[in-house]
DNA sequence: TTAACGTTTTCTTATATAGCCTGATACA
DNA sequence: TGTATCAGGCTATATAAGAAAACGTTAA
Protein backbone atom coordinates (compact mmCIF):
# COMPACT_ATOMS: atom_id res chain seq x y z
CA UNK A 1 0.00 0.00 0.00
CA UNK A 2 1.79 3.52 -0.75
CA UNK A 3 1.40 6.41 1.43
CA UNK A 4 -0.69 9.18 0.93
CA UNK A 5 1.11 12.41 -0.44
CA UNK A 6 0.01 15.62 1.52
CA UNK A 7 -1.49 17.16 -1.12
CA UNK A 8 -4.24 14.53 -2.54
CA UNK A 9 -6.44 11.99 -1.46
CA UNK A 10 -5.76 7.97 -2.45
CA UNK A 11 -8.78 5.63 -2.81
CA UNK A 12 -8.53 2.87 -0.28
CA UNK A 13 -12.11 1.44 -1.38
CA UNK A 14 -15.01 2.40 -3.20
CA UNK A 15 -18.25 0.39 -2.94
CA UNK A 16 -21.20 0.16 -5.53
CA UNK A 17 -23.99 -1.50 -6.23
CA UNK A 18 -26.63 -2.60 -8.77
CA UNK A 19 -29.56 -4.66 -9.85
CA UNK A 20 -30.14 -7.80 -12.19
CA UNK A 21 -33.91 -7.12 -11.88
CA UNK A 22 -34.12 -10.90 -11.48
CA UNK A 23 -34.83 -12.89 -8.72
CA UNK A 24 -31.56 -15.73 -8.75
CA UNK A 25 -31.54 -19.34 -6.73
CA UNK A 26 -28.20 -18.03 -4.82
CA UNK A 27 -28.37 -21.64 -3.09
CA UNK A 28 -28.05 -23.60 -6.78
CA UNK A 29 -25.93 -20.71 -8.49
CA UNK A 30 -23.50 -20.85 -5.28
CA UNK A 31 -23.24 -24.79 -6.51
CA UNK A 32 -23.11 -24.09 -10.08
CA UNK A 33 -19.45 -21.48 -9.91
CA UNK A 34 -16.34 -22.45 -7.77
CA UNK A 35 -15.44 -19.11 -7.26
CA UNK A 36 -18.82 -18.48 -4.64
CA UNK A 37 -19.51 -18.63 -1.25
CA UNK A 38 -22.75 -19.31 0.20
CA UNK A 39 -23.01 -19.89 3.96
CA UNK A 40 -26.69 -19.24 4.92
CA UNK A 41 -26.07 -19.63 8.53
CA UNK A 42 -23.82 -17.34 8.69
CA UNK A 43 -24.83 -14.36 5.85
CA UNK A 44 -27.79 -14.72 3.62
CA UNK A 45 -25.91 -12.98 0.73
CA UNK A 46 -23.79 -14.97 -1.69
CA UNK A 47 -20.06 -13.95 -2.15
CA UNK A 48 -17.84 -13.96 -5.08
CA UNK A 49 -14.59 -13.42 -5.27
CA UNK A 50 -12.54 -13.99 -8.48
CA UNK A 51 -9.24 -13.95 -7.23
CA UNK A 52 -7.50 -13.51 -4.09
CA UNK A 53 -7.50 -10.00 -2.68
CA UNK A 54 -9.87 -8.72 -5.50
CA UNK A 55 -13.13 -6.69 -4.60
CA UNK A 56 -15.44 -8.96 -2.92
CA UNK A 57 -19.09 -9.05 -4.85
CA UNK A 58 -22.12 -10.20 -2.79
CA UNK A 59 -25.67 -11.51 -4.54
CA UNK A 60 -28.96 -11.40 -3.16
CA UNK A 61 -31.79 -13.58 -3.94
CA UNK A 62 -33.72 -10.29 -5.12
CA UNK A 63 -31.18 -9.97 -8.03
CA UNK A 64 -29.43 -7.07 -5.93
CA UNK A 65 -25.91 -6.85 -5.48
CA UNK A 66 -23.07 -4.64 -4.23
CA UNK A 67 -18.94 -4.71 -4.88
CA UNK A 68 -16.61 -4.07 -1.95
CA UNK A 69 -12.77 -3.78 -2.00
CA UNK A 70 -11.84 -1.46 -5.08
CA UNK A 71 -9.24 0.94 -5.02
CA UNK A 72 -10.04 2.36 -7.91
CA UNK A 73 -13.18 3.45 -9.79
CA UNK A 74 -11.73 0.81 -12.76
CA UNK A 75 -11.49 -1.81 -10.63
CA UNK A 76 -14.76 -1.71 -9.07
CA UNK A 77 -16.37 -1.82 -13.03
CA UNK A 78 -13.97 -4.39 -14.23
CA UNK A 79 -15.62 -6.68 -11.21
CA UNK A 80 -18.92 -5.82 -12.37
CA UNK A 81 -18.19 -6.90 -16.18
CA UNK A 82 -16.54 -9.90 -15.01
CA UNK A 83 -19.57 -10.66 -12.86
CA UNK A 84 -22.52 -9.75 -15.33
CA UNK A 85 -20.70 -11.77 -17.88
CA UNK A 86 -20.29 -14.63 -15.59
CA UNK A 87 -24.16 -14.67 -14.85
CA UNK A 88 -24.53 -13.60 -18.56
CA UNK A 89 -22.77 -16.98 -19.85
CA UNK A 90 -25.65 -18.79 -17.10
CA UNK A 91 -28.17 -17.59 -18.15
CA UNK A 92 -29.14 -15.64 -15.38
CA UNK A 93 -29.43 -12.14 -16.98
CA UNK A 94 -29.45 -10.82 -20.34
CA UNK A 95 -26.65 -9.49 -22.47
CA UNK A 96 -27.78 -6.06 -22.54
CA UNK A 97 -28.80 -5.89 -18.61
CA UNK A 98 -29.38 -2.80 -16.80
CA UNK A 99 -28.61 -3.05 -13.82
CA UNK A 100 -28.20 0.69 -12.52
CA UNK A 101 -24.99 0.17 -11.69
CA UNK A 102 -23.54 3.54 -9.56
CA UNK A 103 -21.15 4.18 -6.59
CA UNK A 104 -22.73 4.63 -3.19
CA UNK A 105 -19.00 5.43 -1.13
CA UNK A 106 -15.38 5.94 -1.40
CA UNK A 107 -13.13 5.61 1.37
CA UNK A 108 -10.35 7.50 0.99
CA UNK A 109 -6.83 8.26 2.76
CA UNK A 110 -4.77 11.13 3.00
CA UNK A 111 -2.11 13.10 4.81
CA UNK A 112 -2.24 16.82 6.15
CA UNK A 113 1.61 16.25 6.68
CA UNK A 114 1.80 17.58 9.92
CA UNK A 115 0.63 16.65 13.63
CA UNK A 116 -2.30 18.10 14.87
CA UNK A 117 -3.68 18.80 18.43
CA UNK A 118 -7.13 17.44 17.78
CA UNK A 119 -8.63 19.28 21.04
CA UNK A 120 -7.78 22.72 19.70
CA UNK A 121 -8.89 21.24 16.21
CA UNK A 122 -12.12 19.90 17.68
CA UNK A 123 -12.70 23.67 19.09
CA UNK A 124 -11.54 25.48 15.88
CA UNK A 125 -14.18 23.37 13.50
CA UNK A 126 -16.56 23.84 15.82
CA UNK A 127 -18.30 21.67 18.41
CA UNK A 128 -21.37 21.10 16.75
CA UNK A 129 -19.19 19.49 13.38
CA UNK A 130 -16.89 17.48 15.59
CA UNK A 131 -17.28 14.15 18.40
CA UNK A 132 -13.89 13.87 19.79
CA UNK A 133 -13.79 11.61 22.64
CA UNK A 134 -10.16 9.73 22.67
CA UNK A 135 -11.19 7.20 25.49
CA UNK A 136 -13.61 5.79 22.83
CA UNK A 137 -12.08 6.36 19.61
CA UNK A 138 -8.53 8.07 18.83
CA UNK A 139 -9.37 9.89 15.60
CA UNK A 140 -11.41 13.08 15.54
CA UNK A 141 -14.79 12.86 13.92
CA UNK A 142 -15.44 15.86 11.35
CA UNK A 143 -18.80 16.53 9.71
CA UNK A 144 -18.35 19.78 7.34
CA UNK A 145 -21.55 20.50 6.32
CA UNK A 146 -20.61 21.83 2.75
CA UNK A 147 -19.62 18.19 1.90
CA UNK A 148 -21.58 14.82 1.94
CA UNK A 149 -19.05 12.85 3.75
CA UNK A 150 -17.62 12.02 7.01
CA UNK A 151 -13.75 13.03 7.63
CA UNK A 152 -11.61 11.25 10.58
CA UNK A 153 -8.85 13.07 11.63
CA UNK A 154 -5.86 11.51 13.71
CA UNK A 155 -3.38 13.52 15.66
CA UNK A 156 -0.55 12.15 13.38
CA UNK A 157 -1.48 14.19 10.70
CA UNK A 158 -3.45 11.20 8.81
CA UNK A 159 -7.09 11.93 7.29
CA UNK A 160 -10.03 9.06 6.35
CA UNK A 161 -12.64 10.96 4.20
CA UNK A 162 -15.45 8.48 3.75
CA UNK A 163 -19.49 8.61 2.55
CA UNK A 164 -18.87 10.51 -0.66
CA UNK A 165 -20.13 9.15 -3.49
CA UNK A 166 -18.03 10.99 -5.67
CA UNK A 167 -14.26 11.57 -5.69
CA UNK A 168 -14.45 14.81 -6.50
CA UNK A 169 -16.31 15.45 -2.85
CA UNK A 170 -13.59 13.51 -0.79
CA UNK A 171 -10.90 15.83 -2.32
CA UNK A 172 -12.75 18.81 -1.92
CA UNK A 173 -13.92 18.22 1.84
CA UNK A 174 -10.36 17.03 2.14
CA UNK A 175 -8.75 20.32 0.88
CA UNK A 176 -11.34 22.48 2.69
CA UNK A 177 -10.20 20.30 6.24
CA UNK A 178 -6.02 21.11 5.00
CA UNK A 179 -6.82 24.96 4.74
CA UNK A 180 -9.21 25.31 8.19
CA UNK A 181 -6.07 23.40 9.89
CA UNK A 182 -3.85 25.47 8.55
CA UNK A 183 -5.99 28.80 9.91
CA UNK A 184 -6.03 27.21 13.38
CA UNK A 185 -2.23 26.87 13.38
C1' DT B 1 -52.10 -11.64 29.38
C1' DT B 2 -51.27 -13.11 25.00
C1' DA B 3 -51.21 -12.86 20.13
C1' DA B 4 -50.43 -10.38 16.09
C1' DC B 5 -48.42 -7.01 13.63
C1' DG B 6 -45.23 -3.23 12.64
C1' DT B 7 -40.85 -1.00 13.32
C1' DT B 8 -36.07 -0.90 14.49
C1' DT B 9 -31.65 -2.92 15.13
C1' DT B 10 -28.05 -6.20 14.18
C1' DC B 11 -25.42 -8.83 11.26
C1' DT B 12 -21.80 -9.14 7.13
C1' DT B 13 -18.24 -7.25 3.77
C1' DA B 14 -14.39 -3.92 2.37
C1' DT B 15 -10.95 -0.13 3.89
C1' DA B 16 -7.86 3.24 6.17
C1' DT B 17 -6.68 5.38 10.70
C1' DA B 18 -4.63 4.81 16.19
C1' DG B 19 -5.16 3.86 21.05
C1' DC B 20 -6.31 0.53 24.43
C1' DC B 21 -6.98 -4.05 26.18
C1' DT B 22 -6.33 -8.98 26.39
C1' DG B 23 -4.04 -13.23 25.64
C1' DA B 24 -0.02 -15.81 24.21
C1' DT B 25 4.77 -16.49 24.11
C1' DA B 26 9.61 -15.84 25.51
C1' DC B 27 13.05 -15.05 28.74
C1' DA B 28 15.22 -14.08 33.24
C1' DT C 1 6.67 -16.48 38.86
C1' DG C 2 7.14 -11.97 37.04
C1' DT C 3 8.13 -8.93 33.31
C1' DA C 4 8.47 -7.70 28.46
C1' DT C 5 7.05 -7.98 23.81
C1' DC C 6 4.00 -9.05 20.21
C1' DA C 7 -0.29 -10.13 17.84
C1' DG C 8 -4.96 -9.66 17.44
C1' DG C 9 -9.40 -7.67 18.41
C1' DC C 10 -12.15 -3.89 19.54
C1' DT C 11 -13.44 0.94 19.27
C1' DA C 12 -15.60 4.74 15.08
C1' DT C 13 -16.86 6.12 10.09
C1' DA C 14 -19.55 5.49 5.54
C1' DT C 15 -22.32 2.56 2.20
C1' DA C 16 -25.21 -1.06 -0.07
C1' DA C 17 -28.04 -5.40 0.48
C1' DG C 18 -31.94 -8.51 3.11
C1' DA C 19 -32.78 -11.97 6.76
C1' DA C 20 -33.61 -12.46 11.45
C1' DA C 21 -34.01 -11.06 16.01
C1' DA C 22 -35.49 -7.77 19.25
C1' DC C 23 -38.26 -4.58 20.34
C1' DG C 24 -42.82 -1.61 20.75
C1' DT C 25 -47.70 -1.04 19.97
C1' DT C 26 -52.41 -2.43 19.55
C1' DA C 27 -56.38 -5.35 20.05
C1' DA C 28 -58.91 -9.24 21.80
Amino acid sequence: MSEASSDRVEIVNIVGSGALGVEVDIAALAGDIPEAEYDPENYHGMYLRFEEHAPLVTLYRSGKYIITGADSSDRLFEMREQTLNLLQEMGIVAVDVDDGFSIQNFVCQADIGQDVNLNATAIGLGLEKTEYEPEQFPGLVYRPPEYDCVILLFGSGKVIVTGASELEIAEHAFEHLKSKVAELL
